[in-house]
RNA sequence: GGGCGGUUAGGGUAGUCUGGAUAUCCUGACGGGCUUCGGACCCGUCGACGCGGGUUCGAAUCCUGCACCGCUCACCA
C-alpha cells in the first residue's frame, strides 16, 4: 500500500493545485479503502470543501476529475475519491527482489534453564521467531539469540538440589507439597526429569533454612566468576537447556547464538559497566554503599525511582549484567529486538536509561501479555503449568484423526508427519495470530482447534495447489500473462498477491506480527475463490492463465507460510 | 496509592498511533450453492465498539472522569 501512495502523491499533488487546494495536509489523509469494491485508496474530501467553497461531493468530484493516474483510476464517490490500481501495476510489484535491509539481532525466549518449557514461555518463543522469519523473508539479515541464564538463584537453586537431594527424598517433597511427581511420557528428557528436584528444593525453602543459605554461597560464587561453581551449574542447566531446545527444534525454532550471563562477569566487563556509571549525574550511593541510578528525573514514577546496579558487596545484579550484554550486541549486529514479557517493561525502561547514560544505544523491545490457565497463572516452581511437549503430543494426535479420516490410504508413517505439521502450525499460529499486547487465556479447545482462521486451513490451500500443479505440470515458458483481462475472484487473488511484501513490511514495523497472519488467511481464502470460479485443467486441458495464477499463488502462500511458521505440505 | 497495558456480536478477534462513507475475520444460529483440477470449500442472513462527559461537520479512534481485568513499583532473576 505504501508503494501506491508513493505511486499516486505526486498525481495526486497536481490535481490539487488544479483546483485550489493549498498546502501538503492531505498527504497524510490518504488511506487504504476499507472494502475493496471501493478501490485500493481514499481520500476524504471533508476538509477541503471549506478551502474550495463548495460541498464535499463537489470537491470530490473536481479532484476526482483534475487527478491524471497512469497507475490506475480515480472516482468521486460522495464526498471521497476512490482510487483503485490498475490490475498491470498491481502485477508489476509482484515477485519483486527483495533488497538487502541490514543486519538485526532478535533476542528472544532466553528462559531460565529450570524446567520444560510451558505454553506461558511458548508465547516469546512464538512471537520470537515468527519475528525472525518475517525479517529474513522480507531481505533482513537476521540473528536468532537465546541469552543462557547461566547463574542466578534459579540455577542456583537446580544446582543445589541435583547435588542434595536424592530421588527418595525429592518425590516424598513434592508428594507432601501436592506438587504431581508422576512420570511423564516426556520424562526421558532432563528437563522433565530435573524440574522435579527444582520444586522439590523450592518445597523444602520454606522449612529447611538450610537451603537458602546453602544457594546464597553458590550463587555468590557465581557471581565471583568461580570456574568451580559455574561449571557445576552448567552441568546442572545444560540437559535441561538441551531438552527445552529439543522441545523448540521440534516447532521449527532455532537460534544462531548462544551467549552466557556469566560471560560479562568473566570478561570483567560488568565492573567497567558499573564504574562508568558512577560518573553519570543520576549517580547515587546508598547508606550502606549500594550503587544506583536516580530515575525520577527521567519520568519514572512509582514508590521506588532508584534503579539499582551494585550491591553493597559491591557485586553486580542481573540488570547491570544485562548492560553489559547490550554493549556486546551492539557489536554484532546493526539493530537490536528483544521479545519480552510485559513484566519486564519497567525494568526495560531502566536498562534503556542506564543504556543511555553509557552511551549506548537502547534496543527495540516487544512486549507481549501473559498467558494465563483460566484458573489463574501459570507456574513452573508451584508446578501449575501445562507443558509444551503435552501439548504438541495432544495436537498431534487430534490432527492425526482428521488426517486419517480424510487419507484412510495413507501410510501411518506419512500420517503421523502431516499430522505433526498440522500439530506444530495450529499451535504456533494460534498464538502467532494475536496481537502481542492482549493477553490470553489459555484453553485446550482453542490451542488445537483446526478449524477456523486456523493454520490447517492455509496449509489446506496450499497442498490443493499443489496437487494441480503435479496435475497440470509447470507453467509453458512461452505464455504471456496479461493480467488486464482478469476479473472477479482471479483478479482478486492479484490484487492480494501485490500487496504481501507491503503487508509483511508493515507487520514488521508496526511489530504486528499478527496482521500478517491476517492477511495470510485472507490469501488462502482468495485462492479458494479463484478455484472455485477458474479451472486450471478442464476439457480442453490445462489453461495456462489459470495454472500460471495458481503457480503464483501457491508460491505466494508457501513463503507466507514459512515467515509465519507454518509448515508448508505438498499432501494432506 | 502511582505507572503501564487491556475492555469491540453468545465466544474469539482486527481496526485505535494518523478521526471520515456500510466496524474486519473466525466461530455460533439460520438458509443456500457447488461438490468430476483435493469439501479441512464457497455464498447469504442475524448479532458488538465497558460506562459518563467533552472536542469536531464527523469519534471504536482524540481529551476527561469512572468501572472492571492484567502487569508492575526488590541491594530477585
Amino acid at each position: 500500500m505504501q508503494a501506491m501512495i508513493d505511486a499516486v502523491i505526486p498525481a495526486l499533488g497536481d490535481a490539487m493545485s488544479t483546483v485550489g487546494v493549498k498546502g501538503d495536509f492531505w498527504r497524510n489523509m490518504l488511506g487504504r479503502s476499507k472494502e475493496s469494491s471501493q478501490g485500493d485508496l481514499a481520500l476524504p474530501c471533508f476538509p477541503f470543501a471549506k478551502q474550495l467553497d463548495c460541498s464535499p461531493n463537489e470537491a470530490a468530484s473536481r479532484i476526482a476529475d483534475a487527478l491524471e493516474l497512469d497507475i490506475g483510476e480515480a472516482v468521486a464517490v460522495g464526498p471521497y475519491v476512490n482510487i483503485r490500481a490498475s490490475l498491470s501495476w498491481l502485477s508489476n510489484q509482484i515477485n519483486r527482489e527483495p533488497q538487502s535491509k541490514g543486519s538485526i539481532l532478535i533476542e528472544h525466549t532466553s528462559a531460565n534453564p529450570n524446567g520444560p518449557f510451558h505454553v506461558g514461555r511458548a508465547r516469546n518463543a512464538v512471537l520470537g521467531d515468527t519475528f525472525v522469519r518475517m525479517h529474513r523473508a522480507a531481505g533482513y539479515d537476521v540473528t536468532a539469540e537465546y541469552y543462557v541464564d547461566d547463574m542466578g538463584k534459579q540455577v542456583g537453586i537446580l544446582c543445589w538440589a541435583l547435588e542434595n537431594l536424592d530421588h527418595e527424598r525429592v518425590h516424598a517433597l513434592l508428594d507432601e507439597g501436592g506438587i504431581s511427581s508422576e512420570t511423564s511420557p516426556h520424562s526421558e528428557k532432563q528437563d522433565h526429569a530435573r524440574v522435579l528436584w527444582y520444586q522439590a528444593a523450592n518445597l523444602l525453602k520454606a522449612q529447611d533454612a538450610t537451603v537458602d543459605s546453602g544457594v546464597t554461597e553458590l550463587v555468590q560464587l557465581s557471581e565471583e566468576a568461580n570456574a568451580d561453581v559455574l561449571n557445576r551449574f552448567e552441568s546442572s542447566y545444560q540437559p535441561v537447556l538441551d531438552g527445552m531446545l529439543q522441545t523448540l527444534g521440534r516447532m521449527g525454532i532455532n537460534f544462531d547464538s548462544f551467549t552466557k550471563e556469566s560471560r560479562f562477569i568473566v570478561d570483567g566487563s560488568v565492573e567497567i559497566v558499573m564504574e562508568k556509571l558512577q560518573s553519570s549525574e543520576l549517580h547515587g550511593v546508598a547508606e550502606n554503599g549500594a550503587h544506583y541510578l536516580e530515575l525520577e528525573s527521567k519520568g519514572v514514577k512509582g514508590k521506588s525511582t532508584q534503579f539499582f546496579y551494585r550491591r553493597g558487596d559491591g557485586s553486580s545484579l542481573y540488570a547491570t549484567r544485562d548492560l553489559a550484554y547490550h554493549q556486546y550486541k551492539w557489536t554484532q549486529s546493526d539493530r537490536l529486538l528483544n521479545i519480552l514479557g510485559e513484566d519486564h517493561k519497567l525494568q526495560s525502561r531502566q536498562v534503556g536509561i542506564a543504556l543511555d547514560e553509557l552511551g549506548i544505544k537502547p534496543p527495540e523491545v516487544v512486549f507481549y501479555a501473559f498467558t494465563k490457565l483460566a484458573d489463574g497463572k501459570m507456574s513452573t516452581r508451584r508446578g501449575n503449568v501445562v507443558y509444551m511437549d503435552d501439548l504438541l503430543d495432544e495436537a498431534q494426535a487430534r490432527a492425526l484423526e482428521t488426517v486419517r479420516e480424510s487419507k484412510p490410504d495413507l501410510s501411518e508413517e506419512k500420517l503421523v508427519e502431516i499430522a505433526e505439521a498440522v500439530g506444530i502450525s495450529a499451535t504456533r499460529f494460534n498464538i502467532a495470530r494475536i496481537s502481542p499486547e492482549k493477553g490470553i487465556t489459555f484453553r485446550w479447545s482453542d490451542a488445537l482447534s483446526l478449524e477456523a482462521d486456523s493454520a490447517p486451513f492455509i496449509m489446506y490451500s496450499y497442498a490443493r495447489a499443489c496437487s494441480i500443479q503435479r496435475k497440470a505440470g509447470v507453467v509453458d515458458a512461452a505464455f504471456e500473462f496479461d493480467p488486464n483481462l482478469l476479473e472477479g475472484s482471479a483478479a482478486a487473488l492479484i490484487r492480494r498477491l501485490a500487496y504481501m511484501d507491503d503487508e509483511l513490511q508493515t507487520a514488521i514495523d508496526s511489530r504486528s506480527p499478527h496482521n500478517f497472519c491476517a492477511w495470510l488467511s485472507a490469501l488462502a481464502v482468495d485462492y479458494n475463490r479463484f478455484y472455485r470460479d477458474n479451472y486450471v485443467i478442464d476439457d480442453d486441458g490445462v489453461n495456462a492463465q489459470n495454472l500460471y495464477i495458481s503457480e503464483l499463488a501457491r508460491e505466494h502462500i508457501r513463503r507466507g507460510c514459512e515467515a509465519v511458521g507454518i509448515i508448508p505440505i505438498e499432501e494432506m
